[in-house]
DNA sequence: TTTAAGATCGACTAATCAGTCTGTAATTAG
DNA sequence: CTAATTACAGACTGATTAGTCGATCTTAAA
């Protein structure tokens, strides 16, 4: 691994660990056991690294999600599959997750980075495509979209706290199965 | 109001805007118009003004809920009348929110906190008693109410970044529904 | 009136930390 | 082979900031 993804990694696990404030430059360039000078040599501020991990986050779980959508599938399964995605992805990668909850509600979060991702632009068409078949509730793409998305968060969330059930995939269907109901007419 | 209070009500705000990081203790003081000692002789230090402020919110919320449910209702309009009133009292302190959002994915935020609050203490019995009379799916309690905080979440969240829909009831009701759908078997 | 306890102030400090700087290896290009 | 560019190290610093401290004021009890 490059010395800017290992810094971008030991960073997440760290701000997972003690958050943006609890975590000095300098701590995460020794975890990462690189120098100090090396980070702002990638990253111009501490700042700029945040939000490159956002980026890189984002892009890795789209990417994740694309290999595992395939075509000819249903609307509903098309959806089933990018939620499912981001759960196991997620629950692969903790830190991941952890970063993303605290970055979302951070001031460096704003809708317009999330939209522009193409993770979201996608979803959102999706969701589109539903309203015009008329299997959706009268209700906005991107309000649908959170929707799904904050049930992804439920659900990891829960699965972090009851490890025993990351296994379990009767239990994760049935939790997209909620999130659907929510949103389905 | 208290100079306590002061403090913690201008911590809110600036927590708000600028996050527990890019907030300095003096600022606080300075903004609340009290001297920089008396925060610390309030509180002993940074993280016990911001855990503090954790629990004011939350006894906020909760005092203001309970003013809201009565005797006789029903259990879908007891949950009801809860979920609006997190969703009211949120859109009308949105510094609360944010804080909320902010400190429940920081690394202050334990699960154990939450669930010691009567506030979520008294969801969940509902929920309990929704699950005895059959009208959820088979869900933990505890799950079932994290669902529905997370619509409370999304639903703030929407609405401040539509300000024209703050005053219309029939899209938070709507919401709601969604809610209900969610969980309703 | 005296006394004690808490409230309030603001200057001060010790430590921390983001970001700089200078110099050196490694790599690539011409 | 040489020049230039990029990767890397780590010591250093200026600014910031959490938290301290002693002094003063207020309140209320005794």
């Amino acid at each position: 691994m490059s010395k800017k993804n290992q810094l971008m990694a030991t960073a997440c696990k760290l701000f997972a660990q003690n958050g943006f404030y609890g975590t000095p430059t300098a701590k995460i360039a020794k975890d990462a056991g690189v120098s100090n000078g090396i980070l702002f040599h990638y990253f111009p501020t501490k700042d700029h690294l945040i939000k490159a991990m956002y980026f890189d986050v984002k892009d890795r779980i789209f990417d994740y999600s694309l290999s595992q959508v395939y075509k000819g599938a249903t609307l509903k399964e098309s959806i089933y599959t990018l939620w499912l995605a981001a759960v196991e992805w997620y629950v692969e990668n903790p830190e991941d997750f952890n970063f993303m909850l605290q970055f979302e509600s951070s001031p460096y979060y704003s809708i317009e980075t999330e939209v522009s991702h193409r993770h979201t632009q996608l979803t959102i068409e999706l969701m589109e495509k539903g309203l015009e078949q008329g299997v959706f509730k009268n209700i906005q793409p991107f309000l649908l979209f959170q929707i799904m998305m904050k049930m992804v968060e439920t659900t990891v969330q829960y699965l972090q706290l009851n490890s025993e059930l990351q296994e379990d995939f009767a239990f994760r269907n049935g939790l997209f199965e909620v999130a659907w109901d929510a949103v389905k007419k």
